[in-house]
DNA sequence: TGTACATCAGTGAACGCGCGTTCACTGATGTAC
DNA sequence: TGTACATCAGTGAACGCGCGTTCACTGATGTAC
């Protein structure tokens, strides 16, 4: 057994800070133009204190992602849970839209992490088990609303990705032309029409 | 008038060439991590070649990008025009989900173009006209082809945009998980499930 | 068609800056008594 | 609670490599007669 090493509060806070200072400057920059003296800058440190708590900018980056990624999800699922009563299936879908956040920071971070999981084996894995988070944290409370609505889901699964493509698909429409509202109106038909496609009237077989 | 520089057809194969290997070289290792070198060893030429063609890996990254966006549509055109019979619905979904390449290096690249696109608004006006081209590209063909399988579009454009979002999120899907057939057929069904709901049949009113 | 000349296009060596990375040092934090 | 000591955590200067960028040059291409 390797002797333990003694760890000050210190640490957690410092890393903390380079975390939410990469955060900051990936997403101001891109991730291929940033440098470490710009994170460290941003989170009031030198670049020793980096190299002491990080092995490179790539690592941060994967660190920073996960971290984010899994408060964002535990976040939804908070707000969901307040959010579940649902006469409707219009209300249920405006609910959930209103609900899932599409946060321009986090979507350039998120759309440069896709671009490079799709050339790195270890992220992608990364990313699918993010799709499965995703699914299991929205299905649960989607379902029940939509059965308290007269709404029976068929493939659980099936109605959970094909909401994750939607969703990606229209949050970059939405970055593309923030100040265009008819863009988001056509984001919100679009998850209403998948709701509704990948559900039927309870009390119908198959 | 600016006397009129003289230039040779070398040139344009030099140029052609380093476009080339742009998007090879970026497919592979990411923009952000392509240097002068790499695009030059590749192509065959020079650090000095690339100097006398671009002036900064951007204009080149940019400068292929809209090529090959332009020859993918350009060829989109050509196959979706042979093939127009469709005697139902079904089919002309089926052939339109078939013609639409899902290209691994291609997707890779625009992947990583879309995240700088959200940080540069000269980027996000060239991806704009590029949803517009793709519009007028598919949708002259879909809505005949709907057409004569007895469907009517009331409203041309949502249909345009619904497809691409549903496009850009399950080609995500597809390259994330390029062994899993299932993905596809997901992929397919979504496709089938916007088509139809964005259409009506025709005599239909409103 | 051939030759002489002008301009263009790519070469490759050289320069130097920016940035990643290291490390001896000092102040901060935690522990033991 | 206080003091002495050990270890940890971040500092900041220094090093040097990789890479972007330049430029005098040479061979390639096109033009004129």
């Amino acid at each position: 057994m390797p002797e333990a090493r003694r760890v000050t509060k210190r640490r957690g806070q410092t890393r903390q800070r380079l975390l939410d200072a990469a955060l900051a400057v990936f997403a101001e920059q891109g991730f291929g133009a940033s440098t470490v003296e710009q994170v460290c800058d941003r989170a009031g440190y030198t670049r020793g204190a980096f190299y002491s708590n990080f092995v490179s900018l790539d690592e941060l980056f994967l660190a920073m992602w996960e971290q984010r990624s899994a408060q964002l999800l535990s976040d939804l699922r908070e707000t969901l849970a307040d959010a579940v009563a649902a006469p409707t299936l219009e209300a249920a879908v405006d609910q959930l839209v209103t609900v899932i956040p599409v946060d321009d920071e986090w979507y350039r971070v998120t759309a440069e992490f896709t671009a490079h999981a799709l050339r790195n084996p270890a992220l992608r894995r990364v990313m699918a088990a993010r799709e499965d988070a995703i699914l299991d944290t929205i299905m649960p409370v989607l379902e029940p609303a939509l059965a308290a609505a007269g709404r029976h889901v068929p493939d659980r699964r099936a109605l959970g990705m094909a909401l994750v493509a939607v969703h990606d698909g229209t949050a970059t429409q939405c970055l593309m032309s923030p100040d265009d509202a008819a863009v988001r109106v056509a984001r919100h038909r679009l998850f209403m029409t998948v709701v509704r496609a990948y559900s039927e009237e309870a009390g119908t077989d198959g």
